[in-house]
DNA sequence: GCTGATCGTCAGTAGTGCTGACTATCTGCT
DNA sequence: AGCAGATAGTCAGCACTACTGACGATCAGC
């Protein structure tokens, strides 16, 4: 059967929750991609793109789009290394710092609504499950 | 943490499933996706395109392209429905009904070893919590 | 027999993700 | 010191997927 088919499975609970998440930040004006990289971004550290790019597991080309798109809403800024200057540092700006706070708090009210079939028990097992599937 | 959030493990266990399965179905030459539509289409009764979009979750238009791609391999025919002339009933060739068992048994295979780290009974959980997740 | 709905098709658009080429810069070796 | 090769970011271009909106052909209900 066709629901058995883990690809099958997996491409439509993602896409459902990309769905789900993506309503509740519109107000904000990010997508759940850009929340993501301003997560990863939030750090105490600031990082260069390519480094945030690996945490992400998207291409560096793919990273110049994120963080042209999050500069040209006011939530980053590229400043260079002054330690290597081939390497822009990407800095959260004050806004960036608010939306990631304010983001993910909705954004993870909106993925606990979205796993309202699974109790707390299985959600945790759903993610380590995957987790250890990832991890090869 | 990153690893946490759903999003990222649905689409990176994603990925990595894909391209695993994508590999051992290359030498068949169809994709995981066209061997989802046979799969569909597989069936005792010859469907429709719009019944058989409905069963994988696609859109119509996109199932234009899927059939298109399968004709252009011989491994599917379009038929006018003689009892509705504005339907296509999508019949699989000999060599279609082919592709269709031995893609199912290398598919079945590599989404087990892709799966190699869970055993056969969490396999079981992972589909069947993301079924219900599904299920809203 | 007409109105409105449905099926398949196509053009156009958008998002994502990659390759390959390029510039600027750094690092290692001699 | 100086050159060769590696690395960071950028950009153009291609490919894949998915959708919207429009269209012609056909069907179903009144």
């Amino acid at each position: 059967m066709l629901h058995d088919r883990l690809g099958y499975l997996l491409k439509h609970v993602q896409l459902s929750l990309t769905e789900q998440t993506g309503a509740v930040l519109a107000p904000l004006d990010v997508t759940g991609r850009e929340l993501a990289v301003l997560t990863v971004l939030g750090g105490p550290e600031a990082l260069a793109q390519q480094q945030a790019a690996a945490k992400l597991g998207v291409d560096r080309t793919t990273m110049v789009d994120l963080v042209d798109a999050l500069q040209g809403k006011q939530l980053v800024e590229r400043r260079p290394d002054p330690a290597d200057r081939r390497r822009n540092l990407v800095h959260l700006t004050e806004r960036g710092r608010q939306v990631l706070v304010e983001g993910s708090r909705v954004h993870a009210r909106a993925e606990r609504e979205f796993l309202a079939a699974l109790d707390e028990d299985e959600i945790r097992q759903l993610k380590s499950l995957l987790q250890r599937v990832l991890k090869e």
